[in-house]
DNA sequence: GGAATAGTGTCTTTTAGACATTATAAG
DNA sequence: CTTATAATGTCTAAAAGACACTATTCC
């Protein structure tokens, strides 16, 4: 254990990400195989230690650990929970403050060693706790889908209404949420605007196009 | 700075406890006048280092430093967000764990050292980040108490519904609420549960008294 | 009885959800 | 014209908020 210059031992310090995404209709989460020991070889979240000197808070590690997957830029990544003990890493007694970040799958293509893996349920054969981890991040992403527009992050640059309506379906889990009264609150509250074009599909009328507003993230005042 | 057998450098790692009271109608902040370096004399936020060889993990760090100040029974306690950086900490960088506390004034009386300081506005002069850990603090405090039976702790052993209303009235910073609207979602919720006794405080009908149910946080579905 | 707050019931307004109707495309 | 989905409008049920009314106590 690193002896400390303030008198006590020092806890290792990382950094861990959820990063999610929905393929078709399924949430899935990124995990690489892990190049070092422990677990090397193994499937886990991709994390990193904090660089001290290197990075300015735990955000920048956050955004390094994201950087070197290249899927860094316009994402959604807030810090989640911090995880923590003496049992939790083989190395030692540990801190990781776990990141939930949201990405649409088109960010991920081309990027080599991602392991997509779908989240229901979450794999059960993960290291260190971070099975414990993406359930915390899934059961974030499925509570503030409730109120607000978080799920936009999961969209491409351009979707419809009914694109975004089957999203929130699959991420709050529900069988069916009616079209029109989704439609009103997402529009009424501007969390969504228009492009130029629209979607045809079909022998039917197109949908418009829109894209997320620039406001980050958006909360509706009750319930989707 | 500590070395590290990962080959990393090791950030200094912390707890620091907002333990918020609620006294008359002014929501109040737990201080304490530090004893060390730096910033010694200095009213802040309690806290203390991660004992690697004592705490399971930060919970337990958590539970420890509030237990030097001997409110740890009963107490709610919940990780709030960890604050992390190079700048923070004039000892170099430092991670730390903030914990939200609430408890209810009767439970603080007779312990040496405390400071109960107004938060309307958050004292601008406190060291390190810990006003801006007060103001996520606060913030957490607020938004949760829309939708749950969070302000129940700050409440003592038996409580009125009216008393209850008006703590959530300031913790809200409502001017009004409803008290025949905001009983009947307290009751339905099953959030509290009468006991012997009533209060008489005057020329009228006395009140029942109630007790938070053994439901740790109930959630309501909207908003009270 | 008067005054004050506790507690219950009722009315109104708002909101959500279900669903009908119209719009617009392709075949 | 048929069919399918987009988009809008309408109806109904549920909830929230305002407030009237009753209950109970002290003076």
């Amino acid at each position: 254990m690193a002896a400390d210059d303030t008198g006590f031992d020092r806890p290792i310090a990382t950094v861990d990400i959820v990063l999610l995404t929905l393929v078709g209709d399924e949430l899935r989460v990124v995990l690489h195989e892990r190049a070092a020991e422990p677990f090397a070889g193994r499937l886990a979240l991709p994390g990193g230690y904090v660089h001290v000197g290197e990075d300015a808070d735990l955000d920048a590690t956050a955004r390094r650990v994201l950087g070197e997957k290249a899927v860094v830029d316009g994402i959604h990544l807030e810090q989640l929970a911090t995880f923590s003990g003496a049992e939790r890493d083989p190395r030692g007694w540990s801190i990781s403050a776990a990141y939930l970040a949201l990405v649409p799958p088109e960010r991920l293509d081309g990027i080599e060693g991602l392991h997509l893996v779908g989240v229901d349920p979450v794999p059960a054969d993960l290291p260190f706790d971070h099975r414990e981890i993406i359930e915390a991040a899934l059961g974030r992403v499925r509570s503030k889908s409730v109120y607000s527009t978080l799920p936009t992050f999961l969209m491409p640059d351009e979707f419809t209404i009914a694109e975004l309506r089957d999203v929130y379906r699959v991420v709050l889990g529900v069988e069916h949420l009616d079209l029109a009264g989704f439609r009103k609150k997402i529009l009424d509250l501007g969390a969504v605007e228009p492009v130029e074009g629209a979607r045809r599909t079909g022998a039917h009328r197109p949908a418009q196009l829109y894209r997320r507003s620039a406001v980050a993230l958006a909360l509706f005042d009750r319930t989707i």
